[in-house]
RNA sequence: GGCUUCUUAGCUCAGUCGGUAGAGCAGUAGAUUGAAAAUCUACGUGUCCCCAGUUCGAUUCUGGGAGAAGCCA
């Protein structure tokens, strides 16, 4: 029996409006997997539910924290379970959304390791080149050295941070297990034509809804542009048109590409995770629900 | 109307002292020990604007034509 449903998909594939269907028909209460989402003030560049929408169903782990903050998939794994628990235990539906692939692993599975980071560590590595970085996990992790490319030395970094906080080769853990089956997963499917067409879209009406001066309001307020969700989609683009690296009239192409581009990079990682329902536009809510129920031991 | 410059990959352009061509971006596929809306990897045949001439051979040289931009009338 489900414990949960899950809904994923890439980005602008209609995941909040079937989620909000379902969570009408199933009595259920949303869990944001969006790690920009999380963030207060993020809104129109993150694609937040409505204030209404808000209102009319209940909404878990949005606005939880200020750009500022740092978050990650092992917290957001902790805070998911016990939002499903508590969902549960009032005789509701829990119902995950998102996009982030990363914090569904998380969540799906046990034994995801809580990993040491240190803030003044990452900052001394940050002058390192790639080569002494290369070179440190060499000494480090030479098993774990091997996996990451030479040039992706976001990736080097972070795993000289944990060797070195660990103390041992992050091998040395023991593997997670999966526990996924605990979760409906459904998979939004839309062919790539639409999406982008619908991205186009959608970086149009953010840019109308007023993108650039919620970026402007959060930087007034404090948030760094080096604050992580502003490296986000949107976020970054802004700034870079705000510190004139590129004009306004590109704006709308430069974040429309980027959400594509991160579209298909979700479609790559979703597809080879197990789904239990594939959503399409063939597909009709009715059977759906049926199927949910049937998963979930809602028939009665 | 005259002069000058330009016309090469979906886009912006490089290049070939004559032997049919390559970068960036876009696109496609992939990775993901977890900072992920981040980060990284792989993948390059296209009437080299058209017609004719010279040549063993022209995208490259010559002539003509078409289109674009700038300057002068």
């Amino acid at each position: 029996m489900k414990k949960y449903i899950s809904i994923i998909g890439p980005t602008a594939s209609g995941k909040s409006a079937l989620a909000m269907n379902l969570a009408r028909t199933l009595n259920g209460e949303l869990i944001n997997c969006d790690s920009v989402q999380i963030y207060k003030g993020f809104d129109i560049g993150a694609a937040k539910p409505s204030p209404a929408e808000i209102q009319e169903i209940p909404h878990h782990l949005i606005d939880i924290l200020s750009g500022h903050e740092d978050y990650d998939a092992r917290s957001f794994a902790r805070d998911a379970e016990e939002k499903i628990a508590d969902i549960r235990s009032r005789n509701k539906t829990p119902i995950v959304v998102g996009g982030t692939g990363l914090y569904l692993r998380a969540l799906w599975q046990d034994g995801f390791h809580d990993l040491p980071k240190s803030s003044e560590l990452r900052e001394t590595l940050k002058d390192l080149n790639t080569d002494e970085l290369r070179q440190k996990l060499d000494q480090l992790d030479p098993e774990r050295s091997k996996e990451i490319h030479g040039n992706d030395r976001f990736r080097l970094q972070r795993a000289v941070e944990i060797a070195s906080l660990l103390g041992h080769s992050i091998k040395d853990l023991p593997p997670p297990s999966s526990k996924r089956t605990e979760s409906f997963v459904i998979y939004l499917q839309i062919d790539r034509k639409t999406l982008s067409a619908r991205i186009a879209q959608r970086s149009q009406i953010m840019l109308d809804q007023g993108l650039i001066d919620e970026v402007k309001h959060l930087l007034t307020q404090g948030i760094s542009e080096k604050a992580k969700p502003m490296q986000s989609i949107g976020y970054h683009e802004v700034i870079q048109y705000i510190n004139q690296v590129y004009k306004k009239e590109d704006l709308i192409e430069k974040i429309t590409i980027a959400t594509r581009q991160y579209a298909k990079r979700q479609e790559t990682l979703f597809r080879k995770i197990p789904k239990d329902f594939i959503w399409n536009q063939d597909s009709s809510l009715d059977d759906l629900i049926q199927v949910a129920k049937d998963h979930l031991g809602l028939n009665r």
